[in-house]
This record gives structure tokens, sequence and C-alpha cells, in this order.
DNA sequence: CTCCATATCAACATCATGTTAACTGAACAA
DNA sequence: TTGTTCAGTTAACATGATGTTGATATGGAG
């Protein structure tokens, strides 16, 4: 197994609490941890010592993380680190304008270790492969998550926010099937309250946009994606 | 489907109000509670019953939650435990100090029972998640509990939602004799009352489906699983 | 043979999901 | 501003699979 002291990460959050919290939770795990308090710090130490991962925080005086993510892609040789976000749960849409400047994932505040660290460990198990690709390939399917596109056939598939996500929680893992509860928790959140027929309407959509065959039901426990 | 009644959850509050709120919620959900009034006690009966799950409240007087978590940790067999506080600090760090304790998870007061059951499901959901081994074979059967799918011979046998839960118990002790009530028990549940020909209406299903071979009668006892 | 548990079947009830259309609010353009 | 479009959600209702029941048949143990 690949010994997580090879891979450095850099940390760029204002507040110092959550950088320290990070950074004990991680240096834990045995990363080697670079810590940032602004923007222009974080752009300096990630020049200098060119990590395999950067966390950013979004909302950051000065420079804000949306920002020193778009200047860290124009650095050469910088393509291949994979960027991160942290961000509230309420800046709702904030991670879509953090794809387009070029962030591989977002993870919500409040940060729970073993989330964090199942994330990171996803991030660079998936950048150690090389220039694999961000999509993923399922049947007659290709999902990318990076550019929230749906490929059928050649064909390219726009779909919205909530569908986009619940196809892609599916597609996860082909053919498990995925309970209601499971699903709201994933896609929708914790604290949210969504009617019993949210999750159908979404289906529903779906199928329409990418064709039948793809969702099956099961009644009585959920939905699964097959290929 | 797992049935919740199979997950234990001890909880830890020195405020017999919350206790009961919490407790009566989480049975209506078909778990089994236990609950602590002091962290002491919470440690003892958390030895004794080795829980799935404990909520901890963070103040308390005497031992406080953090501690109790720490003590837990230490507790051989105990490292799977999920244990998640309750704090009634909202928006401030205190939290952090709780991960460092060995925490999975916070929940902010004051509760909503709806909140807090899909976070207890997501959490319970995870922790099982590692070990738990998705496909049985059994004889010429292949019964998939992820996929919701039985396999005979290579051939794909899809069963209705009690039909498979039902073979999935019995399949899980192949040779052992399930008496009637047994499996009211854990496929319909304590609450649910159904007639005594329901059983045998499901079995005769099973039977139809995948042939006679598997299930057999034991007159006076209940059925059992063979291969 | 007789008794009683189980089997069987068809009628019935129920419940999860499908479906449609309408409503809300955000984003955006004129 | 107003109007327009779209994502997301919901209510109302339709539909059909699934679950349950009671009447009746069967079959094995004693």
């Amino acid at each position: 197994m690949m010994n997580n002291s090879e891979h450095k990460i850099l940390l760029v959050d204002d507040e110092p609490d959550i950088l320290e919290f990070l950074s004990y939770n991680l240096k834990k795990e045995g990363y080697q941890v670079y810590t940032a308090l602004t923007g222009e710090e974080g752009i300096t130490v990630a020049k200098k010592e060119m990590p395999n991962l950067v966390l950013l925080d979004v909302m950051m005086p000065g420079i804000d993380g949306m920002e020193v993510c778009r200047e860290l892609r124009a650095v050469p040789g910088m393509d291949g680190v994979v960027i991160a976000f942290l961000t509230a749960r309420s800046e709702d849409y904030s991670h879509i304008a953090g794809f387009e400047a070029g962030a591989d994932d977002y993870i919500n505040k409040p940060i729970k270790p073993r989330v964090l660290l199942s994330r990171i460990k996803a991030l660079l198990r998936r950048s150690g492969n090389g220039n694999e690709s961000t999509a993923v390939d399922v049947g007659k399917l290709r999902i990318d998550r990076e550019s929230y596109l749906v490929f059928k056939d050649g064909a390219e598939i726009s779909l919205p926010r909530k569908e986009f996500e619940l196809l892609s929680l599916l597609a996860s893992k082909p053919g498990k099937v995925f309970a209601r509860d499971e699903i709201l928790n994933k896609v929708w959140g914790d604290e949210v309250v969504v009617g019993d027929r949210t999750i159908d309407v979404h289906i529903r959509k779906l199928r329409e946009k990418l064709g039948e065959e793809f969702i099956r039901t099961v009644k009585g426990v959920g939905y699964k994606f097959e290929f």
C-alpha cells in the first residue's frame, strides 16, 4: 500500500482553528502538511512545495479560493495537482463555479474527519493513476464529474445539478440498490426535508433524458443503476 | 433489508427529558435503545452491551462526553463503534476537540427527530459498509443483498421485497429451522401483525420461483433452507 | 382414520411508485 | 423594472405490483 507520507497536502484557510484541526487530522494519517492563512501565501507555498493536493477555503479575505484555484491551474506543472474546495453547506452553488475554476472536488463544512480522509484518499488515488480522466464509463454512458456532463452514444446530455448528482450517486456503484433514505442523505443532505415524490420525479426526468434502460426500480427498496 | 432492531444505540445525557425524547424517537424506528444519565454509567453500559452507536452529550457533570469518548475508544473491541456528540454550541468549533477525542460526528441541539434519524442512519450505514459481504453463495443459489437479486444457474431472479427478505433470512443460516414466530419478527417486525397464512404464501411463491428443493417445511416447527 | 398444521388459490387490500401539471424562486435578459 | 426560462419541489391522482386474507384442500403423524 502506498504510504501517505509520500503525499504533500497544502491547506489554505483564513481560520487558524480550522487549519490546526485539519492539519492535526491529516498529520495523524501520515501526510506531509503545509498551511497558509491567505490566498497569496497559499500560491507561494504551492509553487515552492508542489503539493499533491490543495485544500482551499472558498471564502477568504483578499484572494478567495476560486481565484487561488485559477492561478494555481495556470502554473506550469501544476495541472496535475488535485484541488478541492472547502465550502459551507449553505453556499449551494459554489462548487459549480468551483468546478469551472478547475477544482476536482468540494468538501462541505463542517468537516468530519472520516469523510475528509476518505475523500482525500480517493482524490489522491485518482490523481496517482496518472492522467486518468474524471469521467466514469458505465455501459453506454459516460459521466464526467468535472464538466458535469453526461455522454450517450457520443451525444452530450446536460443535466441539472440534482439530476446529475442523483445519477452520479447511482452510477457510483452500478448494481447496488440505493435506498431512498440513502439517496436523500447523499444527494439532498441531512437537514433538507423534501417530499416523497421528489426522488421519483428526478428519476423520471433522468429516464426521460437517458432512456429507460439505466435506472431500475426495486420496489420497496430503492433504485439501482444498471449497465 | 436489514432491520433496525439489529442496531443498539446507547444514549448518554444528564437530562432525563432529553433521554426520554431521544429514546422514544429511536425506539419508534426499531432501534434497541440503552440510556445512561452519567458518563460513568455510560461507560459501564457500553462495555456490557457493546452498542453500535453511542450518542454522547458533551456537557455533563462529572465525566464529560469528551472524556467518555476517549475512554470508550480505549476499550478493546470498541474501536468500530460509532460515537457522535450532542452539543448545544452551534457555530463555534468546540466540535474540533470532539473529533480529536475520536468522535465520528456531532449533532447540534436542539435536536430535530428527522435530522437525528437520518444522521444516525448515515452513520450506521457507513460503519457497516466496510466488512459487509454483499453476496452469499448457498448451494446453487447466490443471494446478493446489495443488488437485491438472486442467481440460480447464472439466471437472474428478481424477487419482491418480502420474498427476498424471507429467503435472505432462511439462507442466512442454512440448515437451521426458523420458527414462524422468528420469521415474523425478523421479516415483518415486532409491530406488524399478519395472519398465519401470510408466511405460507410467501414460501410458496419462493418455491415457485426457485424450485422446491431449497426450502423445506418442518411440520410443527418452521422452515429451513437446504442446499 | 382423525386431527391439525400446512398448502393452495383466488379475491381483495394496500402501498410504493409513476405521472402530470402546477407552483416557487433564482438567474438572466430585454 | 418586467418578463422569461429553468431547476426544484409538491400535490393530486393513476396504476400496478405486492402483500394479505379466508375458504378450502391436502397430507403426514399418531
